[in-house]
DNA sequence: AAGGGCGTAAATGTATACAAAAAGCAGGCG
DNA sequence: CGCCTGCTTTTTGTATACATTTACGCCCTT
């Protein structure tokens, strides 16, 4: 499947990752032509791209016009999963108000099904498969609804720094109640769908806000683990303090 | 005050004026070349503030890299009020939550001192006064809960295509119950800000969210009082059916 | 007359050139 | 020893050039 994508989408992706990675430390300001060179791309491509980071929240424009590469508190992250369950969590009311199809119904039953066995694996937990089933999970929600503008801004909260709900999964691995962690999502996760599919708007909007709460807890969890399962997580380097 | 802006933030404006103001047919594909010269600028600085509203949702952008201009059902716009009044509720609920600084109480109250005045002087309704102010209280609630990210997604909802709260006051002058309306408002103003005062996170988000259905409500007015009246309203022509 | 193919015209994506502004640095001065 | 000043170097912002791809209209065919 050769999906041609441009240099400015190849860029912005390389540079995310980059980020994410903490190859820049904190604050760094960026060059352009220094970047554009070690990506082997021109400074128009590469502009396009830094241009949508600074959109997403991951650089910063100084006045003067260069880019810093963002850094932010514990706070910050917290509030950015805050964020997150509550825009998700009104996908899931509006879902539940409006009914979902038949389609999205079948579908968000095999993923669930999907998702349990993923979590109680007979060879111990299937990590990779629950990872992606979990954001199929939670961009079946998004869509639920049918607004292009809902699904659109989910999406955004979800990439809101580090707020993505996989992205502490990473460094889970070594945190003690990884497993029951885990199951316990998974147990949010037929709630929300069984109170969207009962028409229980304001059930399932304070369930998937519930469920980001999860989230945030399972972050304290790594930080009190310490910088060597800290290190496992994308992007955590970039916190300061 | 000289305020010197670039080429790209110049185009940004006026592009987004444009459409906003109907000047493009729904879906109509914009020409880079013709714009550009339309303008009196190049195609690069352009094309930066073409991908900035494309983030927006102002601009659709097809498989080929082509720019549309995007279109919205009244069903878009409802919900982007919706989403509107959730973020901003997370703000005010934070607010409440977390307490707010001496200096924002203080500034609340002078807002809403201002806005008492203006929506019953007696030469009738100050309508420009009220637009400015009533930007400047929601504002100030974006920014109370001391959170970066917080204080960008609810300056973001806000923008989201007619989501504004002041883009629907532009039609409501020739509407019958025009100045009730924005005394309706104003009390709900004072309500959630003595919420967020009391510390009632819940209230403040709740009444936050009610004070988003007013604006839906007003915006159902406008398009029952007929084009003549929508017309006023910016943005509302590049509504699909 | 309708449909399809081809050629021309125009659009986008990228690279590069250049001017204005900012940053950094060396050296002198207080 | 620290700080300011002027110069050099770098960086950003913009324009422009060019190649590749896409859209469109015309003509030919059936």
């Amino acid at each position: 499947m050769g999906e041609r994508l441009s240099q400015h989408e190849r860029a912005l992706r390389e540079l995310r990752a980059m980020i994410l990675q903490g190859r820049f430390e904190a604050n760094a300001r960026l060059s352009e032509p220094a970047l554009a060179e070690e990506l082997g791309i021109s400074r128009t491509p590469l502009r396009q791209a830094m241009a949508r980071l600074v959109e997403e929240g991951l650089l910063e424009r100084l006045d003067t016009g260069r880019c810093r590469v963002a850094s932010f508190t514990i706070e910050d992250i917290f509030d950015a999963i805050e964020l997150r369950g509550v825009v998700e969590g009104t996908a899931a009311r509006l879902a539940a108000e409006r009914g979902i199809s038949a389609a999205h119904a079948r579908e968000g039953q095999e993923i669930l099904a999907s998702l349990d066995r993923a979590v109680s694996a007979p060879g111990g937990l299937d990590f990779e498969t629950y990872v992606r089933l979990n954001a199929r999970f939670h961009r079946l929600i998004a869509e639920m609804p049918g607004s292009a503008i809902i699904a659109r801004e989910v999406e955004r909260a979800t990439r809101l720094p580090l707020a993505s709900p996989s992205a502490f999964l990473q460094g889970q691995e070594t945190v003690p109640d990884f497993a029951a962690s885990l199951r316990h999502a998974q147990t949010q996760h037929r709630a929300i769908f069984e109170a969207i599919t009962g028409r229980e708007g304001t059930r399932a909007e304070a369930l998937m806000r519930e469920h980001a709460r999860l989230a945030r807890q399972n972050l304290r969890h790594v930080l009190k683990a310490g910088p060597s399962v800290a290190g496992k997580v994308p992007g955590l380097a970039l916190i300061s303090n």
